[in-house]
RNA sequence: GCUGCCAUAGCUCAGUGGUAGAGCGCGUCCUUGGUAAGGACGAGGUCGAGGGUUCAACCCCCUCUGGCAGCUCCA
């Protein structure tokens, strides 16, 4: 007999080699049905594994999020299966399961384009209409690999010799349907029992992908596609879609008014417009507050900085890559010129970073530290702490642009501490409680943090071991002291040091990297940078480079997503709207704007021939929270009808409403309501 | 950067080898209306840029620029 230990702790005796389809049925005859796959200690299987021994053994249903996979994994065989009926001369490479659906890595030199979706999707349709089961079978490493040689499909081989090498016992087929007579594909499983169970699907596009991830290595075609087990749940994801979508930043950016990219201007280079100016200048008037309480200083430096100053710190031209090219002195072109040098000469001298000339500031921390080395500093002044917005410039690849999320000049909310070593653990403590503090404000309360640490075994890290272990254990022991998650990360240290990175989930579930906080023994030494100890000695302070947002445009543009556009009041670029019923009272509305402008509030007034109700409804669009009515009744007492984010407040004072609203920015309260 | 798709009015998009259309927005006028769209009229386009094929190109071909998705990369 065999054993099953089912997930309450609950021990099942059935015959030997029963399937876990059986142990199933034996429970219950509704599980039997629902039963998707099962889960032998720890490791999902095929329903038809047969079970030996003592086992921890759980039967999953389509409610485990596990069996999703399963299923997604089978919907990438039913669609390879139909892309191969269309294009008989398609290769196939990989074909795994995601967290939002599946892909199939393809080799086929004809292009797929959406518009053959719907033939891909009708014929996975008669695939799963048909409700083929899958089929395991197994042959020895020797003849299975024979087969795929002779059926000469490279990737396959690829993959089977890569099963060998990570151990498995053998290699495994999967038919669905009848062996010799139905399609089938080299897979490790495990599978659903048959086609029949996706109920939902849909090819969602194409891409191109590479062999191993490799640029140089040969292209596939790689088809996107999601599946569910209920038709439901995927006209649930679609429509999931269809909201992030509406909400993407570079939809409602520019339809609020908040920022342009401008192709006249240049690719990756945001134009703020005045709406969006509002929300970086409160955001910066913010961290600002913070950054005075904790004693940082605030400076100011030019964008760019002479060639050699990158070169002393390493950017140059390590990562002239992604760097604007320098901008090369005029004289010293000339002089190269009447040299004879040719164009070509001249790039090769730029390539080398052997010219005179400047350089669009990649980062802030050289400049900083002239900041630090233009006076003494003695042990009594550190730690020294410079912030400045920045804004630094980098020569992302065309490819990589996209929004306000990813640019080429953008501005970081930046900073540079210079301190003792000693004083590394308090310091990352403090940079890491502004990062929360500064997130937490803003109702991100959904992030994780990563630890990034060296990899013992890699030489890329440069410094002295023993360094190394102080620093890390300072930012483990900050991370911890946090009072979040956190996860440690070898090889995720940037090469100077170790680093903390502030991973945030917007209300979509969507990451975003902002945050960062990482600690640096190297620029202090190749800038030979010093103070004075109490024994009267020089020595080498550490620097922490952090920045809360990360950058300005990154955190707008995720801001914008996650408020859905609806800001909380302190951040609205309008916070409030008078819309007079008629004009009429349009003297007195003028009046109500004048008094709350007076005051400091961002109001505006419509003073259109529209009616009341369009009105509110452009307000409405333009997400201002606080829409003022105005008409004789109001007018005749001297009062406001307010609709606070589009529910109706009643009749208040101009003075009352007015506290209310000076209150709410003071508490920078987060909109409780996301419209 | 690579691959695929895309580029028509301020925005969202139709459309045809014989020099263009809708809705929204915008302007003017009428309406002065009470909580998410009142009505009429009107202006607005080198059909992304450059080249080619053609009697004729917005449409077909090539190059470039830009956008989207993904790959790769992100000090």
């Amino acid at each position: 007999m065999a054993v099953a230990i089912l997930p309450d702790g609950s021990r099942k005796e059935i015959p030997d080699g029963s399937t876990i389809k059986a142990l199933a049925d034996g429970i219950g005859k509704r599980l039997g049905q629902a039963a998707v796959a099962g889960e032998i200690d720890g490791t999902v299987v095929d329903l038809t594994t047969r079970l030996t021994g003592e086992k921890q053994v759980k039967i999953l249903t389509d409610r485990d999020p596990q069996a999703l996979l399963v299923l997604r994994h089978s919907a990438a065989h039913v669609m390879a299966e139909a892309i191969q009926r269309i294009w008989p001369g398609a290769l196939l490479a990989y074909g795994p399961a995601l967290d939002n659906g599946f892909y199939y890595d393809i080799a086929l030199d004809q292009p797929i384009s959406s518009s053959d979706f719907a033939r891909i999707e009708k014929e996975m349709a008669s695939i799963i209409a048909e409700d083929r089961p899958f089929v395991r079978y197994e042959l020895p490493f020797a003849e299975g690999l024979k087969r795929l040689e002779a059926e000469g499909n490279r990737y396959k081989v690829d993959n089977a010799q890569r099963a060998q090498q990570a151990g498995s016992a053998c290699l495994s087929w999967y038919v669905t349907g009848e062996k010799g007579r139905n399609w089938e594909d080299l897979c490790m499983g495990p599978h659903i029992p048959s086609t029949g169970r996706i109920k939902g699907f849909k090819v969602m596009s194409v891409a191109q992908s590479h062999w191993h991830g490799d640029v140089t290595s040969d292209r596939f075609q790689r088809v996107y596609g999601t599946a569910f087990f209920d038709k439901k749940q995927l006209d649930e994801y679609l429509h999931l879609l269809e909201e992030a979508r509406k909400r993407d930043h570079r939809v409602l950016g520019p339809q609020l008014g908040l920022f342009a990219i401008d192709d006249a201007v240049g690719q990756g280079l945001v134009l703020w417009k005045p709406k969006g100016a509002v929300v970086r200048q409160e955001l910066q008037n913010f961290i600002s507050e913070h950054l005075r309480r904790q004693g940082y200083h605030q400076v100011f430096t030019p964008h760019i900085g002479r060639l050699g100053l990158y070169k002393t710190s390493g950017h140059f031209p390590y990562y002239r890559e992604s760097q604007f090219p320098p901008l090369v002195d005029r004289e010293f072109i000339s002089q190269k010129a009447a040299e004879g040098c040719s164009c070509a000469q001249l790039s090769n001298l730029m390539e080398a970073g052997e010219i005179d000339g400047y350089l669009l500031k990649p980062m802030n921390c050289p400049h900083h530290i002239r900041i630090y080395a233009s006076e003494p500093h003695s042990y009594r002044d550190l730690p020294i702490r410079l912030a400045e917005f920045g804004t630094v410039y980098r020569w992302e690849k065309s490819g990589e642009l996209g929004g306000m999320t990813r640019v080429r000049g953008f501005t970081q909310d930046d900073a540079h501490l210079f301190c003792m070593e000693e004083q590394v653990p308090a310091e990352v403590l403090g940079c890491l409680e502004l990062v929360k503090i500064v997130l937490g404000t803003l109702g991100m309360n959904n992030y994780r943090v990563r630890v990034g640490l060296r990899d013992p075994d890699s030489a890329k890290y440069v410094g002295d071991p023993a360094q190394w272990d102080r620093a890390e254990a300072a930012c483990l022991a900050a991370a911890q002291s946090l009072g979040v998650a956190f996860t440690k990360e070898p090889g995720e240290a940037a090469f100077y040091g170790p680093k903390i990175d502030f991973v945030v989930k917007d209300v979509i579930g969507r990451e975003w990297q902002l945050g960062t906080v990482q600690v640096d023994y190297q620029l202090p030494q190749r800038f030979d940078l010093s103070y004075i100890g109490a024994d009267n000695k020089s020595h080498r302070p550490v620097m922490i480079h952090r920045a809360p947002f990360g950058s300005m445009e990154r955190v707008i543009g995720v801001l914008i997503e996650h408020f859905n556009g609806s800001f909380p009041l302190w951040l609205s670029p309008v916070q409030a709207i008078v819309l007079p019923i008629s004009q009429k009272t349009s003297a007195f509305a003028q009046q109500v704007m004048e008094q709350l402008r007076a005051a400091g509030v961002r109001v505006e007034m419509d003073d259109s021939a529209d009616k009341i109700g369009a009105k509110i409804r452009s307000a409405s669009l333009q997400k201002i929270p606080y829409q003022l009515v105005v008409g004789e009744k109001e007018a005749a007492v001297n009062k406001v009808a307010v609709r606070h984010r589009n529910a109706d407040q009643g009749q208040l004072d101009v003075e009352e409403l007015l506290a209310r609203l000076q209150q709410e920015i003071a508490t920078k309260g987060v909109a409780e309501a996301v419209v």
